[in-house]
DNA sequence: CTAATTTATCTTCCGAGGAAAATATCTACG
DNA sequence: CGTAGATATTTTCCTCGGAAGATAAATTAG
């Protein structure tokens, strides 16, 4: 008897059953695209999840973190204007004001105008901000390498390579 | 010249300036999980933010949407305890009383007391609710197949396999 | 059988972020 | 130069979901 391809794997996690349960009920549909979009899902909520612990035991939210980091990643002098800001991190301009205003009451960030451009605002580490995101980011690197601890090199690059693809041709075919 | 395994892709993306920033910053690191989990975090924004375009053309919110999924692909009667639906869609239990709260609203659920346990509660789609989840479905299930339009067959299932495999070994080499 | 514990759901309070309006400033154009 | 429209940021109001306590009912110990 040959294989049926719609044979669930050998270990089927909670998105096989999802997908296996559409199949049951609306056979007329395709569900198939829910192993890729369906895990992805998941994996953000469960990543997210154990990522925040780090962040938590330092005091800082996910959206903290990724400001600081943002600005550490930026090089000396570790400062950008809330556009950029918003440009990396994904999230409203009034997401952006309302974190930076959490950041700068712990003097994690300071906030000054810009030179050339009185509308503009210029956040910057401060010297503990900048302190405290270098130790966050230690943690937090070994903690995602530990998470892709099951995975072996070549399919953590297998992996990447087809998520960076899946991103760049999203609904461009 | 021998290519240096630190080399950019053809293509960079997002996640490889910031990998590059990274390293740039702080070569006592290694931030190559982020070419997994920085991928992952993108797509699940940008996939939801496309795919609730679909739902709130129907008037619903993910949260909601989520719930009536559930309900209607568990099969007839459509109708789930609120534990039930809890562990299904990932949400604290009172996420999932509002959430049921404004779809009895809406008419799409309804809420009656369980038989056996006075305590449970048993969320039920009312007839408009299965017709509209039915509905939104099959468009949701077609956009999802349109985003991932861009990748062969082949790499879908690769692209599913490595994730599944990743969920189940999160932090358990 | 009664009291303590556990379980299922709901309620209350709060924080994070989105949408859109409000401000302040810059740029262009007549 | 002066005003209309763009642009950068902040403010206001609102929704969603989390945390933890409240309720009510089931289960268990004695």
């Amino acid at each position: 008897m040959p294989q049926d391809s719609a044979a669930p794997p050998s270990h089927a996690d909670a998105v096989d059953r999802i997908v296996g349960q559409w199949r049951r009920e609306r056979p007329d549909l395709d569900p198939s695209p829910m192993h890729v979009v369906g895990r992805i899902s998941r994996l953000h909520w469960e990543l997210d999840e154990r990522l925040s612990r780090v962040f938590e035991r330092y005091g800082l939210g996910r959206g903290e973190f990724d400001v600081l980091a943002t600005l550490r990643r930026s090089g000396p002098p570790f400062e950008l204007s809330a556009g950029d800001l918003r440009g990396s991190t994904m999230v409203t301009s009034g997401a952006v004001t309302k974190r930076v205003d959490r950041l700068e009451r712990a003097g994690l960030v300071d906030r000054r105008a810009a030179e050339d451009d009185a509308r503009g605002r210029v956040i910057r580490l401060t010297e503990r901000g900048r302190e405290l995101i270098d130790e966050v980011v230690g943690h937090h690197v070994r903690n995602e390498e530990r998470l892709l601890a099951g995975l072996t090199e070549d399919e953590r690059a297998t992996l990447a390579d087809l998520l960076r693809k899946l991103g760049q041709t999203l609904g461009n075919p």
